[in-house]
DNA sequence: CGAGGCATGTAACGAGTTACATGATTGC
DNA sequence: GCAATCATGTAACTCGTTACATGCCTCG
């Protein structure tokens, strides 16, 4: 539901068309989500037959032509609600990074350190590109907030990472996900 | 693709029912993912079909049958690409909390600070469940790792919130989201 | 004149969710 | 005896992706 929220809410700031919106997201809010424009497209078509945005054709001498889309009544209500939870939602934050994590020892430590490398050498870039683009925005702006936000938690992922290899130079690390299961069973029954 | 990794990698460390496999994500790894049982049961079954695992049935006295996996040669192969990949790619992270945080000001303050503190309280919350569950775990073990990993997020995300907190009382911030479709397109033409 | 942008889609597909079905066993 | 747990699924659905289609305009 955070699509249709990011859609309402960016429509409730100004109408616009579709293509203006995809643009929108895909170059400027590319580091909150990348919804790509056919779903935006489909998306729009739903929010319409809903009721919460209406759809007006316009054309510009011989361009293609254009359906401009402004909230309805509905439509902002919606987003109220929409936004409403989004904010006191703690969202459950699932990082994929940890699922590779999980099986580091399943790999030599001289090529899990290389690919880990690799991947910290891509997040400082990243984290470079996003001071740039922080450093466009005032502070106490909403979109400032966003990206600094989004700021700190690479930072973070970076710090980790640090950690991370220093810790891997040591010790060979042993596996203990299933210990569970061992544990869960073992006064019950032998498991496998 | 990094549920498909999971499950190669939860199959590789030891054999299988997929019921097992199931719970072990549930209970033990729901901060990773929440695959679901069906998908879980459905994916299962694709791999069997590509090859990567085989399925041999097996009951225990009267309970229902178990079927029990196992990772093929392919399946081995399949894992370590998989595994290569997570550790090399820096995971494009987009972080749901940000669309609402981008329409703040749509909102009264005051409003606005008691939905963001409810959400500060549940961050405060898990923080403490997962210190705990990070105390039952040695250093140095993979499930160390990605509690630890998934810590530090949580207590940039709860740092973040402090900050933005004392932020909102002073000042009204507007909107420049919408400031770049203005920029681009302010020379050739006049945008709605 | 060709590449790329503007503007809107369709079609086929895949991954994931919820709700439901089944049937046995265990624990209170 | 009733609820929960064990164990596996099916069916219908939503959301999202990729690849493709169309046609006009602008710029070099």
């Amino acid at each position: 539901m955070d699509h249709e929220l990011l859609v309402l809410g960016l429509l409730k700031l100004r109408d616009m068309h579709g293509y203006q919106l995809g643009d929108l997201i895909d170059k400027r809010l590319n580091y909150l989500t990348d919804l790509k424009k056919p779903t935006l497209y489909s998306m729009l078509n739903r929010l319409q037959s809903d009721g919460l945005v209406t759809k007006t054709v316009s054309r510009e001498g011989h361009r293609p032509e254009r359906y401009t889309y402004s909230l309805t009544t509905a439509g902002e209500a919606r987003f109220v609600d929409l936004l409403r939870d989004n904010l006191k939602q703690p969202h459950m934050l699932h990082l994929n990074d940890d699922i590779g994590l999980l099986f580091l020892n399943e790999l030599e430590t001289a090529q899990a350190q290389e690919y880990l490398q690799e991947k910290l050498v891509a997040i400082r870039q990243r984290i470079t590109e996003m001071q740039h683009q922080l450093a466009l925005h005032e502070r106490d702006t909403p979109a400032y907030y966003t990206l600094r936000h989004h700021l700190i938690h690479m930072e973070a992922d970076r710090a980790w990472l640090d950690e991370l290899k220093g810790q891997l130079k040591h010790k060979r690390v042993q596996s203990d996900i299933l210990q569970c299961l061992d544990e869960t069973h073992a006064d019950s029954r032998q498991n496998e």
